[in-house]
DNA sequence: AGCACGATTAACT
DNA sequence: GTTAATCGTGCTC
């Protein structure tokens, strides 16, 4: 069984995080079973100085995981319905987290689909509240550390990409940052991947 | 105590 | 293309 990424891994600039991340295998164990898929698409959120980052207005009770230690959980609830699953990067005291937003299903798939309600495998974790629902991620899971022996949620590495197969972008859904915030190109992802986002 | 809003999704027309 | 769903959080009163 290959080694869990360790905190040191995440504990680097955030965007070598992001764009490493890419590639590697996110897994979920629950009621005894594997889930986990390939992360295919994943962004950056660096600092308080990020005006589209959670960490911008300062510390609160809801984003402190994001001001502490690397290789941690941090899951926010949204839109009255979505958990999102980020990975805290950077040292204490700085908030960046990485924010996984697709993953290709892996292992685990009928599990996967049944929490889903949907069968076809470019639905189940093509958005970053579709791949916590697919692998039971919610608020229990935020402070969990990812690179703990025994926590049930951890990432292995996988195939390195070549530059050529990764594409960049700005972020989803941070239109309400100003400029240059919601611009910046701190969205990675697979090219030619049908499990990006859609 | 009340209120506005969101790093989204699915189901519409 | 539009919109309802749905509630924890952070802010104001």
């Amino acid at each position: 069984m290959p080694a869990r990424l360790p905190c040191r891994f995440f504990g680097r600039p955030t965007l070598i995080v992001a764009r490493e991340l890419l590639g590697c295998r996110l897994v979920r164990r629950f009621e005894g079973r594997r889930v986990s898929g390939r992360i295919v698409e994943a962004e950056a959120y660096i600092g308080e100085g990020d005006l589209a980052c959670h960490g911008r207005f300062g510390r609160t009770s809801r984003n402190a995981v994001m001001f502490g230690k690397p290789g941690v959980a941090y899951v926010y609830f949204t839109y009255g319905m979505h958990w999102m699953f980020n990975i805290v990067t950077e040292r204490e005291g700085f908030a960046a987290a990485v924010l996984i937003r697709a993953l290709e299903p892996v292992e685990g798939i009928g599990v996967m689909q049944q929490r889903r309600g949907r069968r076809a495998l470019s639905a189940l974790c093509s958005g970053p509240a579709k791949l916590t629902q697919a692998l039971r991620i919610d608020k229990a899971v935020n402070g969990v550390d990812l690179c703990a022996r025994g926590s049930s949620l951890w990432l292995e590495a996988g195939e390195p990409l070549a530059s050529s197969q990764v594409g960049r972008s700005p972020r989803i859904g941070v239109d309400f940052a100003p400029e240059p915030w919601c611009s910046k190109p701190w969205r990675f992802f697979i090219k030619d991947s049908p499990f990006v986002s859609k």
